[in-house]
RNA sequence: GGCCCGUUGGUGAAGCGGUUUAACACACAUGCCUUUCACGCAUGCAUUCACGAGUUCAAAUCUCGUACGGGUCACCA
């Protein structure tokens, strides 16, 4: 059987948009369930997009997060070179071809021609579709217009009659009528092929058996399919990717920069790769079982087309932040500190502190941490000089008695010569000895004290990390 | 507007003509556990699959129409 190769596109023009990185995993994902190939490609046939260090950006994302690619532009490999840019003159050999063979022509006919068609279309409210006007022109006037200088740009020519059928893997069949069909720009006025007409013919040349690509691109592969027909070439699976749109609620943005959210700020935020991995792979595809949790092995195992779905998926930060909360608590005490502890040193002083204050600080929060950055806001007790206090504390103060609680506690943490653990529990229960107070009544009103709320982590480890002084302060 | 595609709860979704009174997970609610929170556990959460009609003994599942949503119609990728 043949082996099967797919292939990741993308263009360097800025960041990688989550989308675009599930499409990437799908591609991924087809290629390696089948023992078969993943290639990177650069598609940068538009000069004018170039963005500085993009490039860099896609190596990184996709290597983080274990998408790795057996053939692409820093690697090489034997269909190379896999930058579209440097395929330059490839393209153009294939348009005079078509050409030859009477598929393409040479298109003379300029932008401001092209704006009056389409000013008449729209006012005649019909869609805009170049009119065909240089298929006519014969070969002489062509070639002498050619000398003389003039731009031109090549089309290729759309059949007027007749449909085109292709079997998308997703969607099923879908037929188009050619008549609605452009002819459209192959090669530019720059002498750069556009992306499609790249694209084919290095999906082509690259031996690419399965194109996996985000749905906007439906309704233009009947043309494609048509190009590749003209050159009598096979014509490669097509698997159209249901997109993935923005949050509606405007709270659960990933990013205040108009929702479009990136892997670059889930980074930044402190997801690991397998949540961002695994939350990927479920937005748009289900293994059709009650299974969850997957290592990328594991959905390459399982990694199935049919489970791909059709409609188009919002990506929910609720359930990454399970998936984040999951990974997380697996995590070694190690990992957990060098996921967290950058943002405590973004926001915080931690001149003073020891390492083994810190690894035990970000350790009582491993049970309920979603992301690394939320360490900072959970963290905010013990780095603060002025607490905050909850209303809903203040409120459950005004219930009870606290005098008696409070001043024996501050008797006993006085007393208290080995700071440790071990004597913050004896002292909590001198307290409760001393008073006859136990229970929520004598706990509350500690907990209140040292952190100012009525929720936390567990009182002793909590004091004991607070430290001496600054306890005695707050009391 | 033309063409193409989609529509199962707040979200991701299973389902592919008949033991489905529509899985499962997130979120949410309640209860248990806990000094509290979190974790964990338990329970609840769509009498119904956008709507209408048709095919059929039988439809979320097939067909058609309507509504809504998305995509596309560039010398952008």
């Amino acid at each position: 059987m043949k082996e099967i190769r797919t292939r990741f596109a993308p263009s360097p023009t800025g960041f990688m948009h989550i989308g675009g990185v599930r499409t990437a995993l799908f591609s991924y994902l087809i290629a390696k369930h089948n023992n078969g190939s993943f290639i990177l490609r650069i598609e940068d046939t538009d000069q004018t997009r170039y963005v500085e260090g993009s490039i860099e950006v896609i190596y990184n994302t996709l290597r983080d997060l274990g998408l790795n690619w057996d053939e692409g532009p820093d690697i090489g490999g034997k269909y190379g070179p896999y930058v579209q840019s440097e395929r330059k003159n490839n393209y153009l050999k294939y348009a005079q071809q078509l050409i030859d063979e009477g598929q393409a022509y040479y298109c003379f006919c300029n932008e401001d021609r092209l704006e009056d068609l389409k000013k008449i279309a729209n006012n005649k409210k019909i869609p805009y579709k170049y009119d065909g006007k240089c298929r006519e022109l014969n070969i002489n006037e062509v070639q002498k217009r050619i000398e003389e200088g003039e731009k031109y740009v090549i089309r290729f020519q759309m059949p007027r009659t007749g449909k085109t059928i292709f079997d998308d893997k997703v969607y099923g069949k879908i037929t188009v009528h050619n008549i609605e069909l452009e002819d459209l720009i192959i090669i530019k006025s720059d002498l750069m092929p556009t992306y499609n007409f790249a694209n084919i013919i290095d999906d082509h040349e690259m031996d690419i058996t399965h194109i996996v690509r985000g749905n906007e691109f439906v309704s233009s592969t009947p043309k494609y399919v048509l190009i590749y027909q003209a050159f009598g070439w096979n014509i490669p699976e097509f698997i159209h990717l249901p997109v993935i749109k923005k949050e509606k609620d405007s709270d659960k943005k990933l990013s205040k920069r108009d929702g479009d959210a990136t892997v670059e700020i889930l980074k930044e935020k402190g997801y690991l790769n397998e949540s961002i991995i695994n939350m990927l792979a479920l937005t748009g595809w289900s293994p059709g079982n009650e299974k969850e949790i997957f290592s990328l092995n594991e959905l390459i195992e399982v990694f199935d087309i049919s489970g791909i779905s059709k409609g188009n998926a919002i990506f929910d930060v609720d359930k990454l932040n399970w998936f984040n909360n999951n990974y997380i608590r697996k995590l070694s005490i190690k990992e957990l500190c060098q996921l967290t502890i950058p943002y405590l040193q973004k926001s915080y002083d931690l001149t003073e502190k020891s390492s083994l204050w810190l690894e035990k600080l970000v350790s009582i929060y491993q049970e309920q941490l979603s992301y690394g950055a939320e360490i900072i806001e959970l963290t905010k007790l013990f780095f603060e000089e002025e607490l905050e206090y909850d209303k809903e504390a203040l409120d459950y103060l005004q219930t009870i008695d606290t005098k008696a609680v409070i001043s024996t506690l501050k008797e006993e943490i006085i007393k208290i010569n080995d700071w440790n653990e071990e004597n913050i529990v004896k002292a909590i229960n001198n307290i409760k000895e001393k008073t006859g107070i136990k229970g929520k009544p004598l706990f509350m009103p500690i907990r209140i004290c040292v952190s100012g709320k009525m929720h936390g982590p567990e009182l002793p480890m909590t004091i004991f990390l607070l430290g001496k002084e600054k306890l005695i302060k707050r009391l």
